[in-house]
DNA sequence: CTAGCTGCAAAGAATTTGCAGTAAC
DNA sequence: GTTACTGCAAATTCTTTGCAGCTAG
C-alpha cells in the first residue's frame, strides 16, 4: 500500500513560499500543523483557538494571513456554509466534494457525485464559459433534528480515507457483479468444456474480490468508526450494471451454451469494460488514495483481460 | 393569455404583514416597489441607492429590515455569489434556479436544470435528510473575459419571461418531434386510408405548432432582446425523444403499413406520452408563467388525445 | 392610545491595513 | 543587512441593536 510521507503538505507549502519569495517561520509551521491535524470545517476563530492552545503568543492576523497562503497553494479550500462564516477544509489529496448542511444543528455531510459534475459540465458547455470551480450545497434538516433527537455528531474523519473506503466499495461492487454473471453462467451452461474454463476464471475473480475485501477491512480497522461514516462517493450502480455483458445472445430456448471460446470472450468483454470504465473514472479525481484505488483496480482488470486473452490464443492454437 | 395584476406581490406582502401583526408603511411600500422594478442581483447598498433616488429620507436600516421581511414572505431570495456580498433576487413567480458566475467581471448567467434537481433528490434520499433549499453555483471565466473583450453585460431580463420563453421553446421542440414522426409516416405509409387520417392529424398538429410559435413570437416582441438571453431552462432533448413512439413495430421489410386504426393509436400514444410528461414536468416548478405554459401544453395534448380517441371510436363503430 | 416603525448613532462581527519591532535568508 | 514577518491596534465593511420620537390601526 502506498504510504505517503506524513507531511507532504509541508513540502508543498515550502515550495510555494520559495516561489513567492516568502519566508518560512515558526508561526506558519505551527498554523499549518494545527490545520492539518484537525478534521472538518474550521473557521479562522476555530483554528486560532487551536493554535493558541499550543502557543499563546500567536496573533489572529497571522492565522488569517497564513490561511490565505494555504488556500493559494492548494492545501486549504475556503468554503461558506450559509451562515456567513468563512471556513477552511483540507484540499490537498482530498477530492472535490459537496455539502449537505443541517440548518438546525449545522452538522454537515460531505459527498461526491460524478453525475453532478457531468450535468454541470454539460450546462457550462452551452455557454462560452470556462468553469474554475463550483459550489453545490443542500440545506435542510438532518434526521436527528427532524426527530428532535439530540444531535449526535460523530467524530470527524479524514475525507481521503472515506473516499478510499467508497472507492474500494465501488470496486468490490463491480467485482461482485462480474462474479454474479460468471456464477449464473456456470450454473446454467450446457457446455461442459466451457464450464471448466469458467471455473478457473471464477477462482481468479474470487481471489481478487477477497483481496479487495481484505483491503477494505484493513482501512476500516485503521480508522475506527470509518464504516459508519455516511456514503461519500455516490456512484450510480446502473452504470456498473451496464458494464456487464448481456447473456441473451448466448441463450437459445432458455438453454445457455457457451463453449470455452465464448466463455473467454465473455470474460474478456467484462474485464475490458471494467478496466476502461474505472480508468476513465479515476481520471475525474485529483490525486488521492481513492483515485489510486480506481487506477489499481483498472490495471488489475486489464491484467486479467490480458491473461484470458493469452489463454484464448493458446486455446485457439490447438488444432481442432 | 393570463395577465397578472401588476402588483400581486404587494398583496402577498400585505398578507404577510397582517398575519404577523406588522404595519404597512410608506417606506416598506417604497422599498418593495423599488425592489420589484429592478432586475438582477441587488445588494442592500444597490437597493438603498435606488430608494434614495426616490426619497432621500429613507435609512439603510429600514432597507435591511424590509428586505428581511420580503425574504420571509417569499418575495425575495437572499443569495451570495462568492464575493462576500449578500444580494437579493426576485423569488415570487420566479423559478428556482442556479448561477454561473464570472470571477473576473462578475457577470452572472442563471439557469434551471431539472436533471440537477433529480440528482440532488437522489443523493439526499440516501441520508435521513429533509432538503429545504440548495445552492449550485459555477464560478469561472465568461467568454468575454477569456478573450479579453470588454464585458458586454446585456440588459437584465425578468427571469419569469425568460423561463416562459424556454418553456415555449421546449413545447415547440416536442411538437416538432411529433410532426417529424407524422411526416415520416405520411411519406412512407403504404396504407392509403391510414395516410388520409394522418393528413388531418398533421394539419391539426401544424396548427398547434404555429400557435405555439406565434406565442413565442409575441413574448419575444414584448421584451426586446429576450431572444438573445442565454438558455435558462436546460432540458434534455433525449427525454423528449423518448416520448416519441417507435415505428419499428409497424415496419416489415422496410415497408411501413399503418391502417387508420394504427395511425390513430400511434398518434394517441404520442399525445398521451407528451401530455403525461409535460403535466409531471410542470409540477416541478412553482407558480410561474412557464409552469402555466407547460400545463397548458399538457392540456392541449390531452385534448388532442381525446379528440383522436373519439375519432377512433367512431371509426371502429362503423361495421366492416 | 398603543403597538410597531423609522432613522439615527452606536455596537458587533469578520476581516484588512498600518506600522514598529523582529526574525529569516 | 535586507526583506519579509509578526502582533498589536486601528480601520473597514457589512449588519444588527438600542433608543427616542413618530405613525398606523
Amino acid at each position: 500500500m502506498p504510504a505517503r510521507k506524513p507531511k507532504e503538505e509541508t513540502e508543498v507549502f515550502y515550495a510555494y513560499l520559495r516561489q513567492n519569495g516568502l519566508k518560512k517561520t515558526y508561526q506558519k509551521d505551527l498554523i499549518l500543523e494545527t490545520f492539518l491535524s484537525a478534521e472538518g470545517h474550521l473557521s479562522v476563530e476555530d483554528i486560532y483557538a487551536l493554535v493558541k492552545k499550543r502557543d499563546k503568543r500567536v496573533g489572529v492576523v497571522t492565522v488569517f494571513r497564513t490561511l490565505k497562503s494555504l488556500t493559494a497553494c492548494g492545501i486549504a479550500r475556503e468554503i461558506t456554509l450559509g451562515d456567513g462564516v468563512t471556513r477552511f477544509e483540507h484540499r490537498y489529496h482530498h477530492p472535490h466534494h459537496h455539502h449537505v448542511v443541517c440548518t438546525s444543528c449545522h452538522k454537515t455531510i460531505e459527498f461526491v457525485s460524478p453525475e453532478l459534475e457531468r450535468v454541470q459540465h454539460e450546462i457550462v458547455g452551452r455557454y462560452q464559459f470556462e468553469p474554475m470551480h463550483h459550489v453545490f450545497q443542500i440545506y435542510g434538516l438532518c434526521g436527528d433534528c427532524r426527530n428532535d433527537r439530540p444531535t449526535q455528531d460523530g467524530p470527524k474523519h479524514d475525507t481521503e480515507k472515506v473516499f478510499a473506503r467508497d472507492a474500494l466499495r465501488m470496486a468490490i461492487d463491480m467485482e461482485r457483479k462480474g462474479l454474479e454473471l460468471y456464477w449464473s453462467v456456470l450454473n446454467r451452461n450446457a457446455d461442459s468444456a466451457g464450464r471448466e474454463v469458467l471455473e478457473s476464471i471464477v477462482a481468479e475473480e474470487e481471489k481478487h474480490l477477497s483481496e479487495l475485501e481484505a483491503e477494505l477491512e484493513t482501512i476500516q480497522r485503521q480508522e475506527k468508526g470509518l464504516s459508519e461514516v455516511p456514503t461519500f462517493l455516490h456512484f450510480n450502480p446502473d452504470e456498473l450494471e451496464r458494464l456487464v455483458p448481456d447473456l441473451s445472445r448466448y441463450q437459445c430456448d432458455s438453454e445457455l451454451r457457451l463453449d470455452p471460446r465464448a466463455v473467454m470472450e465473455l470474460a474478456m468483454t467484462l474485464e475490458q469494460n471494467a478496466a476502461a470504465f474505472f480508468k476513465e473514472y479515476s481520471e475525474k479525481f485529483m490525486e488521492t488514495l481513492g483515485k489510486r484505488i480506481f487506477q489499481r483496480f483498472a490495471d488489475a482488470e486489464m491484467r486479467h483481460y490480458d491473461m484470458i486473452s493469452r489463454r484464448l490464443d493458446a486455446f485457439l492454437a490447438i488444432p481442432g
